[in-house]
DNA sequence: CATGAATGAGCGTTCATTCAT
DNA sequence: CATGAATGAACGCTCATTCAT
């Protein structure tokens, strides 16, 4: 009678291993885990997903498709390339705060888990890196942004922001995320723009 | 017959965890492939170390501590503040160029391996993360540095060259890891700085 | 609406299982597979057989129930022994190039599946074993064959045609099936004849 | 104290692997059943071989190794192509006989284990095939054989010899095997013999 | 101290079979 | 009758760790 059934089951595997993969890691979290933890037999996960890895990396992509979104329809209509930054910057501390296992699985398996790294970036935050890239290339030609290379502007912000969440989700939470990534944009605005204001 | 023959093992024990755990990960390198690599059997890997976490573990401890020695050492005479994090910031990336496999490892098995992130972050960083912390306290006394959570500063500073070197050690290597760090390092700065220079 | 649309069913999984068990060998051929095979759900595969077991032993049964029709049809009304045995292998070669994904299922599993061999013989070639045993007996009151035990010419005769056309199944068919039983009849015919013709 | 020791459980797993897939065929010998039946644990067998497969290949190409030396060392001084063939048969009989276990499991997974049937070819009885090919040859050459194709020839032998063995190892051991195929070389001689002795 | 064969729990994955719809 | 999602026991195999030598 409910259509969504079925999905609603492939869903309870999504959020399980969403929620162990970020607590245990890529191994520690195991399929057996995963599907007792979603209540279901261990042979339906291979039902809905060709493997292990597949399921990892289904999260990433659909989760990372829907974000991308968000963050193009925030960004759109802004017209000054540091506004533009601040935007993204606080959608991501949004989606962060509403979606926080998805971020722990997400930043906690970026490395060391084994798994191929360019296909965590193909799926995962690739796009943003570039599109953050963009960004910084108009606002050079606003001429509100120093000539500074792109990529490494790029890099600078992810990693600040990286480890800013990074250390709220492991230690934090007694700490206001949104507080901290307002110092965060603020130390990283200033040091890319042309003038200090 | 040679006295060093067993701390010699130990070492090439070493160099052989080091070697396999930043190229295939933490799960990735099994103990007798170690073993192998480093020419010994596998029984005595744990007669030196209590079990394989604990070789990890010791590797990061041993590394960690003389990287702070180096560190202290550097930054020691300098006064002003935003030199001392100049300083440390490119003693960071020396040490990283010097000692490549290692920074692979740290960097790559930071996250995602599953082991305990707060053991990790206890021999491993957090004491350069206490002293970038105590820096920006006393440049803000000195008031050369805004009034910023030097928390929070660290944090950046840290994910900021983390990322950099993280694209060098997986992307890069065709670029200079010093050239993009001198321009991370002055993001960072006009970033923190109370006038721009 | 179509009446024959259950037979339909049961006899495309007959014919896929033929295809996919000689293709595959019987652990090979998944039920799964079968049922994709003949365009049908996996559930229904269980209305028609007991199991995958009944699957493969109704096929046997079925096709064998036919053959021996066939056989006896041709032999019946030649009178001479060493005739008779002639046109019964004769007609077995034509049947298995008629057949051949049938044989070649046949050949395959007769060992090595696991499956009860007695069950194989007693649904299979039992019989055919059982009347070529009697026409060999009637050979030797006929005094055209030697006293000759006919249970081990039987078990010769089968195992000559069956590795002839094992080798055209598996590596052959650039060579005549045809031609080398011709010379395979002829090989037992003198070797069981009373006086060299 | 002992040296063999080692040997001594890899000689137990091959027996035990013998002996399994013999009864219940490749499939039904699981490994956990060949390690409970060798007295040994699962893992060690992975030490010993590659695979399950690994395993498998290796029992069979050891023992027909052996074989095909005894093979030789018996035909070797016979000069007569018809006496060598009537030595190289016995000989297989009574290695038969002496290794009854090895020769039902190469019988019974010849075909249909799913295995490669060419790697079970090359390791098995290709060369035994080969051999009586050439002696076939021979014969024609000495004129004591009909001209026939040494092929086939071989492939008839080698098809009676095996069910007749096969016909023993299942269901007979109630009948000698070295009567019957003491028929059975008689009636494959008189089949391809130029005259009737 | 040193060895490496041995262990065995646990892994990801498969698949014949069932059953609610 | 028909479906195919769901089951779960069992598979081949791995690997950190132990221990007799």
């Amino acid at each position: 009678m409910n259509v969504k059934d079925p999905t609603d089951k492939k869903e309870r595997i999504i959020d399980a291993a969403i929620k162990l993969f970020s607590e245990k890691g890529y191994h520690g979290a195991t399929t057996a885990l995963i599907a007792k933890e979603a209540g279901v037999s261990q042979g339906i996960i291979f039902h809905h997903f060709k493997n292990k890895e597949d399921l990892f990396f289904s999260l990433l992509k659909e989760k990372c498709n829907f974000f991308m979104v968000e963050f193009r329809k925030k960004v759109g209509n802004e017209q000054n390339a540091l506004r533009k930054i601040e935007i993204a910057l606080l959608t991501y501390v949004h989606l962060v705060q509403k979606d926080k296992k998805f971020f722990e699985m997400l930043i906690m398996q970026t490395t060391g888990s084994g798994l191929d790294l360019e296909k965590i970036n193909k799926y995962g935050m690739m796009e943003a890196f570039r599109i953050i890239g963009e960004i910084v290339k108009e606002g050079i030609q606003q001429g509100v942004i120093r000539k500074i290379s792109p990529e490494v502007a790029a890099t600078c912000i992810f990693g600040m922001m990286d480890y800013n969440v990074m250390n709220w989700l492991l230690f934090g939470e007694n700490f206001s995320l949104e507080e901290t990534s307002k110092q965060v944009v603020d130390i990283f605005l200033r040091g890319i723009a042309k003038t200090t204001i």
